[in-house]
DNA sequence: GCACTTATGGCAGATTCTGCCACATGGGCA
DNA sequence: TGCCCATGTGGCAGAATCTGCCATAAGTGC
């Protein structure tokens, strides 16, 4: 129960830290601002996050997470390839009157255009992706009866190009002005990537 | 000229911090450290490196930035897949007597096992892989005679998908204990991974 | 050789981050 | 319920990181 109290204040501290980049930028934001912003001290705000770039990884983790989540839920008769890409159909299109689900959606769009010209928020980014590959790689080894083989080569590989796919299509959905929802968004995105890259999704 | 001499001190520098860190590890060395040991002031240090870890990204970027001239300089000629991977063969295949070359290579190899253990180290590894691939995309639109289109989903997705096979190769390679060169070696282990993710290399 | 651009160094100071300890809170058990 | 303990939190000191500013040196082109 503890576990929960401690990722409901790591998602308080996440949306206020984004909501403070957007308002004031990121520069003028202080660590200690988004501290006592979200009614934390600062010392526990470091114990949540190492920077203050970082607090905002639980915003670009959650579609991660909903599409992994999705993958290991699949029916394991399933092929590998087309359980990615309906998994993707459902972390990404938001259900219609799903607010949460679209908001956040856009939360991710305003916080990879600010990563646009941010080193550090690339950065975090770029951890966040890598973070869903490796988890993605162990829910490919556990389908695939690997007692504990996220390491293998043909996993990894498959893995990383399937998380290749999805980030193209959510980064390009990011970077223009279309609806979460339609031919445009980031679901659709990511079953064109996802089918071009099916080639290379069969070996695990 | 200046510019030559600024790479210079950016690799020296990289070099001295990637010893340091080697030899006191990477908590115990300080940038102070490395900039004394590297013969120029603090200040000068944070001017090439926005903090201590990242002072290794020349070592780490060394390997990709060959693999993306290569694809560059390889005939128009040659379908992507295959100028995918014969560059990655040569840029990833230390010649014979090239003690540089090998020794680039481990370096590699104990920069990516320290990070491991370090959400920083990993961080900036990360950074590098994003950088080739960005790098890269942008070359696969030249190659297609895509004016300045290095955003298109398709080169995009492309460039991800060939970034990530070679990245997997490397990591594995980095994990073991495989000599560079032989069947083990990430050039070798770079081709099996670039030749199962073909299908989805043809959309360039 | 001379002006000029540009890199470097040094210093002050803001900010970030960590170790340590005391306190509070909340869950488990009699 | 009431106590006990594990654990999260706050506060403070201090180290380390990072930046702005200006002076100086180095190197670049004329």
């Amino acid at each position: 129960m503890t576990e929960r109290r401690k990722a409901a204040t790591r998602l308080d501290i996440a949306r206020t830290a984004a909501a403070l980049f957007v308002e004031h930028g990121l520069r003028s934001t202080r660590a200690e601002d988004i501290a006592r912003a979200a009614g934390v001290a600062p010392r526990t705000f470091y114990r949540y996050f190492a920077t203050k770039e970082e607090a905002i990884t639980p915003l670009l983790a959650v579609g991660a997470r909903q599409w992994v989540e999705a993958v290991r839920d699949a029916p394991s008769a399933l092929p590998v390839p087309d359980a990615l890409r309906h998994a993707a159909a459902c972390a990404l299109t938001p259900a219609p009157g799903d607010t949460a689900a679209s908001e956040s959606l856009e939360w991710v769009r305003s916080l990879l255009r600010m990563a646009a010209d941010s080193p550090a928020l690339q950065s975090v980014w770029n951890d966040a992706c890598h973070d869903a590959d490796a988890t993605l790689a162990g829910v490919l080894a556990a389908r695939a009866g690997l007692p504990d083989e996220a390491g293998s080569l043909e996993i990894r590989l498959t893995a990383g190009v399937a998380g290749a796919a999805v980030r193209a299509a959510v980064e390009t959905w990011a970077a223009g002005d279309a609806p979460a929802t339609g031919p445009q968004g980031p679901a659709a995105l990511a079953q064109r990537c996802l089918a071009s890259a099916e080639g290379a999704l069969r070996g695990a």
